[in-house]
RNA sequence: GCAGCUGUAGCUCAGUUGGUUAGAGCGCCGGAUUGUGGAUCCGGAGGUCGGAGGUUCGAGACCCCCCAGCUGUACCA
């Protein structure tokens, strides 16, 4: 079974870009994830559980020209050669069960789910392989309403996390002005698409590179810092201009600083001026405005901020993004900002795929690890709340049975207790104990036994007593922070115990 | 993919201009204490110096190639 042949013997540690959830966190995570499941049901969304895996045809994730699944998607073949994937996002596998379910389900359709999805790409800091969302989704009804909910709720969720207002704000765009300002610019045409593309991901940067470089990736290219070259667009000055007045539209005049949206809006009526798409993504934009507006989401929680573009193709309509908005610092001291917890948008086609009717649907992704993360940081994630379990001791190994009796007891009265079931002595018991984080443990060997008694020690307070002990004799003489008890009392002792360690 | 940086004990790292037998702290195991974790003291285990080649009397250190990790950047449906 062992080898022990070192050469042969596989190295314990973790594949790139996955990462293991210790207890704690754990138990954080799953509290925040009730948390945000308890916004969603109150706004009357169902859950819907679906696999990790779906044909990756299904996803729609096969390379252009060729019969292998797109790198960036974990596949395999089934038995039959059929090609599998793990899903990518939860909007996709979504599309395949509304496609598929679609005579039984609703219309519209409300639903939320939960889980890990997993991406091959290279992990950077704060970007795994393998990561959780929680989604949200409307689908079959094309009202800017159901746009406009899905940004309230996501505000929502940040309040029930105990987000500040002014630390968050849902940013919420419409792609229907960038395609109006394309086709200002003659970039309509499917041979345009590549630089649409390419525009697209330069507006997305542009918090992070900021107006110039995001004008040179619209212009000839940009060089970083490291020397790495990426191409633009290759639009020519006036081009770029008009692009990065999209981006300015929240402006008013210099110097100004709280814009509403409603100047926000009048602004990009000017930029699009003269394309009825873009005219109609404003209107659409209104719509969101005045319903959240109406229902007391003022531009201090739901702003309008046209460079909000997101990279992904397949949106069709408003785009949403949520954005944390306070700094902090992290374990290195270095100022962290969050940036983006989870976005989203209309994809009207999605469902088309399957069905070849198109059904207008608008949805919305948290990025729960990322969240997490942050709420962390903030130290809003509430770690240490369970406490550890009671040991008792296995004094003399013939009567288990008599501790474990102590253990039923202790967990009857919900208390969390176990019986040790290792095999080692008393001091590595005590060892166990400790590293557990045991609030106590309770000995019953022989001594206690015949006088009809249980010891309980209290290893924290020991812990605080011991730390100021000097030598080998005194900390040897004591025996720190334990009591006995008659066995009878044991539950009460250790309840009394319990209550005053808090 | 591109670029920069880094690979020495389980972890964090030191290792002089190339010079005997490669070190420290933490952790781990044992003892002082055969019924006591946490303080203290003593002892111990644990290393193909990322891999292969080269220069040299001599390489953990210098050179070349490869591999891995980190950081940035690109891609991210």
């Amino acid at each position: 079974m062992a080898s022990n042949d070192k050469q042969n013997r596989p190295k314990a540690r973790l594949a790139k870009g996955f990462r293991d959830v210790d207890a704690n966190e754990m138990r954080s995570l799953k509290r925040m994830l009730r948390t945000i499941e308890g916004v969603y049901e109150m706004y009357g969304f169902e859950p819907v559980e679906q696999p990790f895996i779906e044909y990756t045809e299904a996803l729609g994730k096969f390379l252009p020209d060729q019969d292998r699944p797109n790198e960036g998607v974990f596949s395999f073949q089934d038995d039959d050669e059929q090609w599998l994937s793990l899903r990518y996002d939860l909007t996709a596998p979504l599309a395949r069960y509304v496609a598929e379910n679609q005579q039984f389900l609703p219309t519209p359709f409300r639903s939320y789910r939960q889980g890990w999805v997993f991406r091959n790409e290279k992990p950077g800091p704060g970007r795994y392989r393998q990561f959780m969302q929680f989604d949200a989704d409307t689908v079959g009804s094309a009202s800017p309403a159901a746009d406009a909910e899905v940004c309230m709720m996501a505000a929502d969720t940040m309040k029930a996390l105990g987000i500040e207002l002014g630390q968050y704000v849902v940013r919420v765009s419409n792609r229907k002005i960038l395609d109006g300002v394309m086709e200002i610019n003659g970039l309509l045409g499917p041979e345009m698409a590549t630089k649409r593309m390419i525009v697209m991901r330069a507006i997305d940067k542009i918090d992070r590179l900021g107006f110039d470089g995001v004008a040179q990736l619209l212009g000839e290219g940009r060089k970083d810092d490291s020397g790495d070259f990426t191409r633009g667009a290759g639009l020519n000055d006036r081009q770029i201009s008009r692009i990065l007045d999209i981006t300015g539209s929240k402006q008013q005049g210099t110097g100004s600083k709280g814009v509403t949206n409603v100047v926000t809006l009048a602004n990009l009526e000017d930029v699009v001026r003269g394309s009825p798409r873009g005219e109609e993504g404003i209107a659409e934009l209104t719509q969101i405005h005045e319903i959240v507006s109406s229902a007391g989401y003022e531009n201090n929680r739901i702003e309008i901020d046209p460079s909000i573009v997101r990279g992904l193709e397949y949106y069709t309509g408003p785009v949403f993004e949520c954005e944390l908005l306070m700094e902090t610092k992290d374990e290195d001291g270095r100022p962290v900002r969050f940036g983006s917890v989870g976005g989203g948008g209309r994809y009207d086609d999605l469902v088309a795929r399957f069905t070849g009717q198109s059904v207008p649907a608008t949805g919305f992704s948290m990025g729960v690890s990322r969240l997490y993360s942050a709420l962390k940081l903030l130290g809003k994630t509430e770690d240490k709340e369970t406490i550890a379990p009671v040991v008792v001791l296995v004094m003399d190994k013939e009567r288990q049975g008599d501790y474990q009796k102590f253990v039923q007891d202790l967990r009857k009265e919900g208390i969390r207790a176990e019986m040790y079931v290792g095999t080692s002595g008393m001091k590595a018991q005590m060892k166990y104990a400790d590293k557990r984080g045991s609030p106590l443990v309770v000995i019953q060997g022989g001594d206690e036994k015949a006088r009809g008694e249980v010891t309980l020690k209290d290893l924290a307070l020991g812990s605080q007593l011991a730390s100021g002990v000097e030598s080998r004799e005194e900390y040897a003489s004591q025996r720190l922070a334990q009591v006995s008890v008659p066995e009878a009392d044991l539950v009460k002792a250790v309840t009394e115990m319990l209550g005053r360690g808090r």
